[in-house]
DNA sequence: TAAAAATACTCCATAGGTATTTTAT
DNA sequence: ATAAAATACCTATGGAGTATTTTTA
């Protein structure tokens, strides 16, 4: 025989009624097996912990102590068995999570707090990272999710596409179109364009090209960009013009207009990424948080 | 299903050897109810603890936090079983110990001695208290063992005679009798004698009375002490002599001389006192100690 | 005498075993 | 091809039930 938490859980069912009977009640078992466990676990404990000749029963010294150590020991283990289940649940834990930087403005606000609202223990540790670099986060497991833009192709990983953003002109205020209502892409092809770097792919700066090739234009590149803040810095300062994800309007900054284009254009598309073989139940409580979101409203604006 | 301690020794067998088969081979088991328990486990919890589709596997997240609090649990469990263990075999707890005023001289340091040697993980509580406190004390299970000078007679109570003990004369140095190397008691019927009081009975004082009249003489009694120090120092300081008993020679006082009686005298009895329902395993193990200390030696010098 | 614990026995749920298949390197 | 985990199935220990006796107040 050995030692069970069930013996415990008996025993201090006991301590608490003084009385076999009442503490079997409680338990919701028959008497008589309770009185055979707890034979069992003075007998394998070497030491009497209950004075049966006496009504109602007492405990020994030994009882005593063992009652105390058994409390304690008794809701720790029924603490970490819910601890545990909560985690089941994807209530608890730790979540890291990767975004690039156009994700910032708008779509990660809006989905940590909606987060945070249901699952309140639930640690986030963020990151920004762009698309390549959350791709080797991913593989390597140093983080759980990544909001990406595509392409982000890998057999352990899933992309799921949240929403597709249409793409806007940034112009100085001042400048020859800023006080157009929109613009046709192929207007620009003789302006200035502030850019981002192509690689490593896939990137922003590849797509832009991407956009003014399939509209029949090389754009003039005065300069690249390492940060979407940083091209609306060049854009304010006058250095000339940029093509720039939509939620970049969250943004409001003095000496920037912003101009829908008036064509269709192809759209960027910010996407979730995460290990196929992720079993965290938290993953699964934050993507099932997640997709309602953007389900109902597929261009988040 | 329920969750029990067998659960968490299970999961960290294979936490430490990464290792179905190894773990069950350590837990002397086979593999396939191995397999099962964890997927029990692992259901009940609501939470993957183990990732299987690698070799060798792996913990998930959740895993690794349940191993780190399933060792501690476990091993505060194994502890307290231990630790009851060692209660059952007597050695460890606490003893309640009371003893009359005569046997600090002798009896107690040797008995403390002999057992702290064998199990000083037990802490023992020491109180000085004549014999019909002891009873009390015992009766109200205040104390746990009492040494006493008989007679102490109580249903459930067991008195079990430890040694005899002569007794001496004490008289101060100068004294007529202080160069004899033995005494008659019937030389001592008309010189002052600081005898002890008589209640509560059983006492000393009544003991002494009985031994002068068996000796056909009413003692002349100038005063009376409560303590047996205290009479020592009235002999001493020449108020009188006093009859003691023979374990006083461990104390050496100035002035004082102690003689020897000639005639065989009914002897003073020191005893050990417990419940008979006391089921303390401690008990147990000290008077087990107790035992052959005097039954060596039965009168102790 | 009445309430409560122990004993005697019965039963069945399930922990654990054996044989085999599936999966991962 | 091989080692390891899962699956299927079986066995039997022992946890829990019912009926009864013993004990204590």
């Amino acid at each position: 025989m050995t030692v069970e938490i069930r013996h415990l859980r008996y025993f201090l069912a006991i301590a608490e009624e003084l009385n076999f009977s009442r503490a079997a009640e409680k338990l919701r078992m028959a008497q008589p097996p309770l009185s055979q466990q707890i034979k069992q676990l003075e007998n394998e404990l070497g030491v009497q912990l209950i004075e049966r000749e006496t009504r109602p029963v007492r405990l020994t010294e030994a009882g005593k102590f063992f009652r105390e150590q058994s409390q304690t020991l008794v809701s720790r283990f029924d603490e970490l068995v819910q601890q545990m289940q909560k985690m089941g649940r994807g209530e608890t834990g730790t979540l890291a999570i990767a975004f690039v930087a156009s994700a910032t403005f708008e779509v990660l606000p809006i989905v940590l707090r909606e987060f945070q609202k249901c699952f309140p223990d639930v640690q986030l540790d963020l990151f920004e990272m762009n698309t390549s670099e959350q791709k080797v986060a991913l593989l390597e497991r140093r983080i759980n999710l990544g909001f990406v833009r595509p392409d982000l192709k890998d057999e352990s990983i899933v992309v799921e596409k949240l929403f597709e953003e249409s793409i806007v002109l940034a112009v100085p205020s001042g400048h020859k179109y800023s006080d157009r209502q929109s613009i046709n892409i192929a207007d620009i092809a003789k302006d200035p364009l502030i850019c981002f770097p192509r690689l490593p792919e896939p990137s922003f700066g590849s797509f832009i090209l991407g956009v003014c090739r399939a509209h029949g234009f090389e754009p003039i590149v005065v300069q690249h960009a390492g940060e979407l803040q940083t091209a609306l810095s060049l854009v304010a300062g006058g250095m000339g013009i940029a093509l720039l994800p939509n939620s970049i309007r969250k943004i409001e900054r003095e000496g920037v207009v912003y101009l829908p284009l008036n064509e269709p254009v192809p759209k960027t598309t910010l996407s979730v990424a995460f290990r196929k073989d992720d079993a965290s139940p938290t993953l699964k409580s934050f993507l099932e948080i997640l997709r309602p979101v953007f389900r109902a409203d597929n261009t988040l604006h």
